[in-house]
DNA sequence: GATGAATGAGAGTTCATTCAT
DNA sequence: TATGAATGAACTCTCATTCAT
């Protein structure tokens, strides 16, 4: 399975963090949680498909929850870290002169971590209003942070005069929906549709910057 | 529960379909998944918190599942059926000149609706996914007709000149992902959060009105 | 169902004993007890398919096992109760000159009763290794009574030189395994076979004399 | 239980086929299906019994009717296999040369394997009216084959001028019967009589020799 | 480190029985 | 008399977790 094998290599950064039977059950874990549910899941099933004992499991992950919780929680810091720390850094110091370009550079960059990520995120979507860890984890990495650094970075092409004057909140939600939006029925509710990656994103930013340009 | 007896009354016409102890239980279901979600609640639970005997659950729902469709389903019809039949068919006899007021009164409509129904709308997008009778359902309602019409909409108010020319797809998807990121940002993500409901939802219209009108 | 409406005629003397209600549970009960056994079949079961509500069967007898004796009882000492009186009574007093009559006429008598109830039949066997009271019943009304005069009935054929010089108790048992394995056969086993009843029921008889007479 | 013991020994070649609480969780079950039935007989019961926790059971045994099978299954192989294959083709070989010698070791070894086996044997005839898995074996083992040889058998004795002229069919439901009857009877129905299995037997035979030899 | 048999609490479901109507 | 909603104990079966090997 290609994209897990991907995934895991996003996921962990040095291979040898992980053992091979490790490697194993966080593959088969991924895709039980994501075809039937975190709850509706065994640990059985998962020892199974992974091939190994499920007492072994249970060695490397002290109870269920935990492995959930080591499966999503890095997704939640890579999903988040390079949006907070790398491209916000860089729009502020003006490396993007219009906030076209912004705007364009962030969502292909998020679709295509998505798309390359899409069960896990369907499991973060799923599980995140159950697993209070989960949202503690979430609100940790985006609350404050990415929301203050968003406000600074739309008050700063508000002062340039590139985007409509609705408060900064409404501006987040505006595009932080349509972006999730996109990615939600790109990946989740309509995947089996033949989409042409690259137009449809032109055609969501067009949509955004509709919305939000002066 | 205040919520709670204004749904009932939405999702069942005739009070008397349902007995005292039905509406118990529906309550304490649609509470119990809401906050647990379907798979981690038990019958017991809901018996427990309906103040019935589990075995009086089993005589109204032959199972746990048959329960959660018997509350979801109802949701699916009332949330879509107004919108295709009733708002669908104004606008096409012109009963709305402007683009402007179609949205504004559909996207009132939609939200008021999920905002008295918070929980239940809570628990159809989180077992969506897993359950298949339920996608067959919000197919059967949703699926073509909403699309359908929806497109004679666009191409309505585009052949007016109202509208920008993408593609009518493209269009619906932008509209609903800013209604459905407005509807669950502000119920499920930051319901704590102190709206000004007016205010807000009149911002989400012009920012989607900014993001599709010509 | 014909074989069930005789049968509740031989059951119960007088037919305004029981309501018309109480003949439909029965009637249900006694399909239900056969084709499923007794621990199988539940009373809700029942109800449906004597088209009476649950607590009607509650109303008429105290308990399922009630059902079940009120059921079974009746038929113990209907197949029993003739052949030690009318009978055996009419051997002693010589009615029939040779063993082969009464053996033939008593043969005659009790499969023709056990095909017209074959269903009583099944159940009352299968039922009574496993309910004290019917054993009970069964030891008062064949106990004894049934192989004091079926001795008696030997020794006066053995007497008379027609029989041969085994055990009267030996003679019983293989007389009446061979009946019970005729019967057995016939309805229980193979019932689907196109039996020639007449011909075959003359073919045990004479194994049976064969194995008995002098 | 000695019984139990030697009953293990025979159904499974390999005493390493089983663990230990496999054996304990097959002696109890037995020992309650053949005293309450098997419907009647709870898992917990078992578990109780068997001294090992209730999903122990389920851990062997997918579910209780799979317990059943695995207890009954083998006794039905057990029980006919030598039958068929053995016995018979002595007879045919020309081992025993009177009917007598034939039919005397037959009857042994089926009563002495049905007295060692008595739980089991009853357990069995209980069940198979209510097993269609229990009946299909029961036809497969027994079925065609034995019915097969033992028309050839009866048929060979015809030919010596040892048997009467009845139809074979007749001749084998007529042993059979006496057979099971007399097990029966020695077993189930009057097991507490002070039997001289010896001397019972033998008269059997000469009860079944009567009926059938010329 | 890995195994998988064993556990026992708890899951969903059934059922004989009761009782207000 | 007949009903059928309600009960709660008991049922079969599943599961995350433990631990001796």
């Amino acid at each position: 399975m290609n994209e897990l094998d991907n995934l895991i290599g996003d996921l962990y950064e040095y291979d040898d963090e992980l053992t091979a039977k490790q490697r194993k059950i966080i593959i088969a874990a991924i895709e039980a949680f994501a075809e039937k549910g975190y709850a509706s899941t065994s640990t059985s099933e998962i020892a199974k498909n992974a091939g190994v004992a499920e007492g072994t499991i249970f060695r490397h992950y002290k109870t269920k929850k935990d492995l959930l919780i080591s499966i999503v929680g890095p997704m939640v810091q890579k999903f988040i870290a390079p949006f907070v720390i790398r491209d916000m850094e860089k729009v502020l110091n003006q490396d993007h002169e219009s906030i076209d370009d912004f705007l364009r550079a962030m969502l292909k960059n998020r679709i295509a971590f998505v798309s390359k990520n899409k069960l896990l995120f369907k499991i973060l979507i799923q599980e995140i209003p159950f697993q209070p860890e989960l949202k503690e984890l979430f609100k940790k990495h985006i609350g404050m942070k990415v929301i203050e650094k968003a406000t600074l970075i739309i008050q700063h092409y508000q002062e340039k005069g590139q985007l409509v004057d609705l408060p900064p909140a409404t501006i987040i939600r505006g595009i932080a929906s349509s972006i999730f939006g996109f990615i939600v029925t790109r990946n989740l509710l309509l995947p089996e549709l033949d989409w042409d990656d690259e137009v449809e994103m032109e055609r969501t930013i067009q949509f955004i910057l509709h919305g939000i340009k002066k």
